[in-house]
DNA sequence: TCTCAGATGAAAAAGCTTCTCATCATTATC
DNA sequence: GATAATGATGAGAAGCTTTTTCATCTGAGA
């Protein structure tokens, strides 16, 4: 029931961010634009405009519900946060995305904010490169 | 003499290329956003309008003369290249940047692209926190 | 010096994202 | 279940960064 999540994140129970939290949780891809969220929404038929959607995924990245991710390309891609840390490798070619973990990158992370005297707060790593597939062709 | 670079890179040395080549090298910051670089061309009186700055920084770009990067906000910043990879620290507070270099994960990072099938193109380590001026106070 | 490809400036346009404001829905209260 | 107050929504305007257009100008080679 995700109404709860909602409520837990002090927001109230709407149709429109039920509709988005829906959208993101039960779609294939892991990350969606605002314009893909929105998209979505008018071919289910939900006449929901597109600065709510914004304002919505804002406040469920405020809430720790969602991650924003600042991609190539200059616009935002927002990923719901499923508690697990990752990092991403994206296709120049194709825009496929995977997700992986390596925990002696993680660890040297870590390792380096102390050494220079951060206390870190976030981190991101991306990889750009050619999938299997689109070298194939 | 920094026109052999341009001549190098297929580039006409014009005035504005110049001179926005002497900012990125002579100044202190190694990162600068295209509205930093118009600014510091206004400062010393040349008249050199904001398009053009865009222009050449994405020349310089594919030349190979500068880095971009996409810091978190949506801007983007520009770094000389002086042929070394590194990546960045950058604080959230002040703005302030750091940059390193770690093989261990360099290393891992192309021993991950290729067990996922990807030829990796580019990469870019960005992690975010704290430093220790600000936290001191 | 002359010519021409290429570069420039100014303004307009093009994204993406946020703000404004009047209207509407949800929640807590009775 | 009805009501009041708080917060949310939609539509469009506005804001920012970046790119494009186009007429004018400049640099490089002959």
């Amino acid at each position: 029931m995700e109404s709860s999540e909602l409520r837990k994140a002090g927001l109230k129970v709407t149709l429109p961010r039920v509709k988005i939290l829906n959208i993101l949780e039960g779609s294939a891809s892991h990350h969606h634009s605002a314009e893909d969220v929105y998209k979505a929404l008018l071919e289910s038929g939900e006449d929901i405009g597109l600065a709510t959607v914004y304002r919505v995924l804002t406040q469920f990245e405020t809430a720790g519900l969602v991650k924003r991710h600042h991609f190539e390309g200059g616009h935002s891609v927002f990923e719901l946060y499923e508690g697990t840390h990752h990092d991403h490798i994206v296709c120049v070619k194709c825009g496929r995305v995977d997700e992986f973990v390596d925990e002696t990158i993680e660890q040297r992370q870590k390792a380096i904010a102390g050494e220079l005297g951060y206390e870190m707060t976030d981190h991101s790593l991306y990889m750009y490169g050619i999938c299997a597939n689109c070298r194939a062709r």
